[in-house]
DNA sequence: GATAATCTCTCGACGATCGAGATAATCGAC
DNA sequence: GTCGATTATCTCGATCGTCGAGAGATTATC
């Protein structure tokens, strides 16, 4: 491959860096707008995406999503339950487990926050037809398998 | 739009968000390895790209470029300085300023840390056409100015 | 039942960040 | 040149998020 396919390969590499900053940046905000920091708003994700899957996160589980300690996940469910946002619920069956459920208003924000976004994703990519889609999804997912391979541990190069 | 044509692209949406959480896992592994914390590692990462850019930063821009008061700032260069990442170097043409060099040892370390990352993205694109990169190219400069929108100022809609 | 394992919480400490103000250097007007 | 305003950085004290150690409560195992 020739120098100047490598630095178009390379560029790739910096949109997809920028476009993290920036979503980590939408994230930001909304911790900003709902007086939140940003584990407290990963935390909510975290609960979100497992109501979507029908799961009720327990305060452990909700700490191994996180990766905090017992002890900072008792102060993130204080913090979040004082402002109203989660609900601790025992769990009948294991009364030692503790329930998280999330607020209406808690759903409705991160509604309208993120899920305004996806909505503005999906228009900018109704031009695009079903093949450069395709193309597109290939190249994220194989990135993805890259970037996930270093974050895990650090191989000296791919095991190719 | 079709409904199969839209859950196609919110699926889109959702694998640039796991993107994203890998993407901030390698960063989290970097601070893990070299006894860092998050706030640090964005540090050295713009004082990083000022340096590829020529420039030198000064303590106050870097403030900017991680959004930390200047009380902040001080303690994050004295931790840096503490352990040999950066060094304070007074500027000779307005001595209120102090600008900020990184240390060969830290320079090396990122390079080794994400310069590996940029490699095997860069090999994982081999197989792609300039075709189908100039599509993902595009993809990610329309996705990236959505998310940008966003994260700058929330707006009911895209001004469409 | 006794004992071990599991889950969450309490307590005390540490560290990152901030606001307010101090210090020092530069710039501009005269 | 000199003085006041401005700029850049640092110091100090306080606040808040996180952690380690261990306690309390519940369930599982024998």
């Amino acid at each position: 491959m020739d120098d100047e396919a490598t630095r178009a390969r390379q560029e790739l590499g910096l949109l997809l860096r920028r476009l993290n900053v920036e979503l980590d940046a939408v994230g930001q905000r909304f911790a900003d707008v709902h007086g939140l920091n940003r584990t407290d708003v990963r935390a909510l994700v975290a609960i979100m995406d497992a109501a979507r899957r029908g799961e009720a996160l327990t305060a452990g589980r909700l700490g191994e999503a996180v990766d905090l300690r017992s002890a900072s996940v008792t102060a993130l469910v204080d913090r979040l339950e004082r402002v109203g946002h989660v609900r601790r619920v025992r769990d009948p069956e294991d009364r030692r487990r503790v329930g998280l459920e999330m607020s209406q208003t808690a759903m409705a924000a991160g509604a309208e926050h993120f899920g305004g976004l996806a909505r503005d994703l999906v228009g900018a990519m109704e031009g695009y037809s079903d093949e450069e889609l395709a193309v597109v999804r290939r190249w994220l997912e194989d990135m993805t398998a890259v970037i996930t391979r270093h974050a895990r541990a650090e191989p000296p190069s791919p095991p190719s």
